[in-house]
RNA sequence: CGGGGUGUAGCGCAGUUUGGUAGCGCGUUUGGUUCGGGACCAAAAGGUCGCAGGUUCAAAUCCUGUCACCCCGACCA
């Protein structure tokens, strides 16, 4: 590719409504114009990145036994009805209508149409286990797109979905495919990308993993323990907490407590610490605007998805209404209408003898609150967000650490939700039917791109890994307007290309600065420089983007030099 | 869906308070001088000021409505 001949421009300023680095180089490199809130196109450069990924999975796919197949972008709402999506979904789903009336949805995920492919071409046992991908478009109509390609409401998507006949045996491919994602995330050069637990929230299944890179501008919180190999995101991870030091028992007693309506102010005018308050969050669920109410420890938060999954339903934080008999600032279990009231009790209460909690009387609250003697046996349910330093679920040792991260992967064991639900059987050794189990596993093909960009970069500009860069070298030829540089330019760009070395070469007569800027906006790992200077002493610069290198090499051996330096940078990504 | 912000040339912005010929920098085109980290001089092209309605002799500017985009929150495989 020549620079001069590149369709699409390079940025010296940056875009206004870039908040994040990945976007902001993006744009001003010319790899990505937006179009609409969340969709864009990729130029040039964007898609070399993007299809060099795409190999890189589809590499990894086929070694643990993938086949490949391209599932149709507009599906029949037939297909969501049957798994019961069609309802379930919110608005991220796009329904459209046909010119005949009838029902059509956007492909946001595949497992329908997987399985639909699957019931046909699988009805026998010899046919498992197997798994089929594709590299296709997902349109997801998402609340809010933000941060260029990191979350977008058009994307590529490597959708994988495996069928097995028994749990043992989606656990052992689940299991390859864990090691499949950990190489194709090392090959692209993704540093600092580790696995955690997460909920499946609307896939459905038990078992999953995120792959999260770990980034502060991650939009996901994960837990993370410092002493063992647990790593959750904050949805799946369990609150435990320590209350042992809360153990001295005391009369119940209704006190006065004017205006007293936070916790602190409360915890305050008591003289109690936080710790040993009783928290009421009120929730509503959006189906009937029925209220909900959790119970936490004073000094914990409730996590929202958490308590939806107790709760079984979609919530929202309530409107506390007159009519509710709820006294917003004072709400206490005692004497709470549990007809009309959801009452959830969070395991933080458990143990604690003596809480401060809420009188359901205007400027009262109670002391010595038991929960066990006072309001009677409950089970408690786990509702609280993981706090810094909390306690590991599974080490048991206050060593959390609280970090963000964005997903670039995903892995789910699903069990038998949709081939059940769509009637997927097969006939086992006995001829007898049986629903095969599925696991199901995605990578965002631009949000990995964008991803590696925002952990890889300086201030001028991607610092792509080889394996993934638009261009393996970059030729920045100063002087082109003159014969000489202009020739040995040109000859090394056709011997480069020839030796396979995927190459751009600048070949405009502008200042060296601009060659420089922008050659650091195409990011090639790879620079050759030809000048004027350098020619007299029959030499080329040679350095690598990352500025590990720089050396001056005869023109004569630049060629061979390339061709080491490019081996020895795919090395270090593709070694096992 | 709530809260905040912005829409003026390909990009970044001024002009709006106080109505009076549409501006600046970068980029683009042409000619010339420069030349190892976004050079300089000269000339030129490029804009229904998001859109619609209203007020007015006159609207980028004032009023009403509407659309789009960005940020925060809600939401999210």
């Amino acid at each position: 590719m020549r620079m001069s001949e590149l369709l699409g421009e390079r940025y010296k300023e940056k875009p206004a409504d870039c908040s994040i680095e990945s976007h902001a180089l993006m744009v001003r490199g010319g790899y990505i114009k937006q179009v609409n809130t969340g969709v864009y196109t990729l130029l040039p450069p964007g898609r070399r990145v993007t299809q060099k990924i795409e190999r890189i999975i589809r590499e990894e796919m086929d070694a643990i036994d993938g086949q490949e197949v391209l599932f149709p972008v507009v599906l029949p709402a037939d297909l969501w009805k049957e798994s019961g999506r069609f309802t379930s979904v919110g608005k991220e789903l796009v329904r459209l209508t046909d010119r005949m009336g009838a029902d059509m949805v956007l492909g946001m995920t595949h497992e329908e149409a997987a399985v639909h492919l699957a019931r046909d071409a699988a009805k026998s046992y010899a046919k498992y286990p197997f798994m089929i991908y594709q590299l296709q478009t997902k349109f997801r109509d998402e609340p809010r797109a933000r941060g260029g390609l990191i979350r977008v409401r058009e994307f590529t998507m490597k959708d994988a979905y495996s069928f097995h006949t028994t749990q043992a045996d989606l656990e052992t491919y689940y299991a390859r495919c864990y090691v499949a994602y950990e190489r194709i995330f090392k090959r692209a050069g993704c540093k600092d990308v580790i696995a955690v637990l997460s909920d499946s929230g609307m896939m459905g299944g038990r078992v999953s993993h995120e792959f999260m890179l770990l980034t502060a501008i991650g939009e996901d919180t994960l837990a993370i323990c410092d002493n063992c190999d647990f790593k959750a995101n904050i949805e799946a991870c369990a609150s435990v907490v320590d209350n042992s030091a809360l153990l001295a028992t005391e009369a119940l007693t209704l006190v006065p407590t004017p205006e007293m309506a936070t916790i602190e102010d409360v915890a305050r005018f008591l003289q109690k610490p936080c710790n040993a308050t009783c928290k009421a969050v009120v929730y509503q669920r959006n189906a009937d605007e029925s209220y909900v109410i959790a119970f936490v420890r004073g000094d914990l938060e409730v996590h929202e998805t958490k308590l939806r999954n107790t709760v079984g339903a979609e919530v929202h934080p309530a409107v506390i209404t007159p009519e509710s008999g709820i006294v917003a600032g004072f709400i206490g279990p005692m004497g709470l209408d549990t007809k009309k009231i959801t009452v959830l009790f969070d395991r933080s209460l458990e143990g604690i003898c003596a809480l401060v909690c809420g009188a359901n009387k205007q400027d009262y609250h109670y002391t010595g609150f038991n929960v066990e003697r006072d309001y009677g046996m409950v089970s408690y349910v786990d509702v609280a967000r993981a706090t810094p330093g909390g306690i590991c679920p599974v080490c048991g040792k206050p060593s959390l650490r609280i970090s963000n991260g964005i997903e670039v992967g995903n892995i789910f064991q699903l069990g038998d939700k949709y081939t059940k639900s769509m009637s997927m059987q097969y006939l086992d050794e006995n001829g007898t039917l049986q629903y095969p189990i599925m696991g199901c596993y995605g990578i965002g093909v631009g949000r990995l791109a964008a991803s590696v960009c925002e952990e890889s970069h300086d201030e001028y500009g991607p610092v792509w890994p080889i394996t993934i860069a638009p261009w393996e070298a970059q030729i920045c030829v100063l002087r082109a307007d003159q014969e000489e540089p202009k020739r040995v330019g040109e000859e090394l760009y056709a011997a480069l290309q020839k030796a396979g070395v995927e190459t751009i070469i600048d070949d405009r007569a502008v200042s060296a600065g601009v060659v420089f800027s922008e050659a650091d906006l195409i990011g090639a790992p790879i620079r050759l420089t030809v000048s004027p200077r350098n020619l007299a002493d029959g030499m080329i610069e040679l350095t690598t983007r990352d500025k590990r290198i720089k050396k001056q090499v005869p023109v004569a051996e630049a060629l061979a030099a390339v061709l080491e330096l490019k081996a020895q940078l795919f090395a270090e990504l593709n070694q096992p």
